[in-house]
DNA sequence: AGCCAGGCACCGC
DNA sequence: GCGGTGCATGGC
């Protein structure tokens, strides 16, 4: 994607498959802050990136070149075509293309891989809101300051080796709940090899679901999430409550189990089932469909 | 007040 | 293997 540099700012003119709003708002990350409609403070990367969008274009406050190229434009995959993608996919059916029609602005992050692990294990039955504030007391208190925005200071997302010092007691205190031990245990089996997360990024996909899986609170959508939304694993599909209900609403017109719904997906979408599942998920949420 | 949330571990069968 | 239940917390 074509973009042009404005003093500190970078800009791109083209948004017709970007919007920050479907992107942020569309629950694959948590550490953001609506500042304002379509004014956005996102912390990524140890990095703290403000993005405001108007009907015209998309700008990059206060960045540098050189960063914009090492760290957001892979962060905003901005150099994967979604039109094809939401071509493709608008073609399989009349429900999938209204997804994608209604939220035709997400692209999917390029989220750090222990950071996602961490971040949906705390989303296991809980509200996006609250596992926002439990992700930002936990860096907060455990992450590395870096820097401030209007009187607002924010910190990186832990390290391993940051967050391996905490204690159950210490995480209830931050009101992660009964996903205490879960986040000790994940923390232990990254730190000592059980579960290496280069694997889980880059490796053969079913040895990175088998490694994540061993992790106590990490079961198949976890696993799932952590694949598509921290490693680029585009091939599978994450079924939650919503996207079982809108499946069922949509396709099976009766209760289903995941794994059905699971296996529909891989053989309909194919190498396209993370974008499909974000697309349908957001969709059925922002409406409630099924509930 | 009771139900539910981007589920999972644990238990009984 | 499969289905039921409890789980911390907060919002509605």
């Amino acid at each position: 994607m074509k973009y042009i540099i404005d003093s500190n700012n970078i800009i791109i003119n083209d948004s017709s498959d970007f919007d920050i709003e479907h992107i942020l708002e569309c629950g694959q990350c948590f550490r953001f802050y609506k500042k304002d409609n379509r004014d956005y403070i996102i912390i990524a990367y140890s990095k703290i990136l403000r993005v405001t969008q108007d009907d015209q274009q998309v700008t990059f406050h206060n960045t540098t070149e050189e960063e914009f190229q090492s760290i957001w434009m892979k962060y905003f995959d901005l150099g994967r075509d979604y039109s094809i993608i939401k071509t493709t996919l608008s073609k399989f059916d009349e429900h999938l293309q209204t997804a994608v029609s209604e939220k035709g602005g997400i692209r999917i992050l390029q989220q750090d891989t222990w950071e996602s692990l961490i971040s949906f294990i705390i989303s296991q039955n809980n509200h996006i809101s609250n596992i926002r504030r439990v992700i930002e007391r936990l860096s907060n208190k455990y992450g590395t300051y870096i820097g401030e925005i209007e009187d607002e200071k924010y910190y990186s997302f832990p390290t391993i080796e940051q967050l391996s010092i905490a204690t159950e007691e210490e995480l209830r205190a931050l009101k992660v709940g009964f996903r205490a031990p879960y986040i000790i245990n994940a923390c232990e089996k990254v730190a000592n090899g059980e579960v290496d997360l280069e694997t889980v990024c880059c490796g053969n996909l079913l040895e990175a679901k088998k490694q994540l899986i061993t992790i106590k609170g990490v079961g198949n959508k976890v696993a799932d999430c952590v694949l598509l939304f921290g490693a680029m694993r585009y091939e599978v599909f994450p079924t939650d409550v919503w996207v079982k209900r809108i499946m069922e609403y949509y396709y099976f017109k009766e209760d289903t189990k995941i794994k059905v719904i699971d296996d529909f997906a891989k053989e309909n979408y194919g190498e396209l089932a993370g974008f499909a599942q974000q697309y349908l998920f957001y969709y059925a949420r922002d409406l409630q469909i099924g509930k």
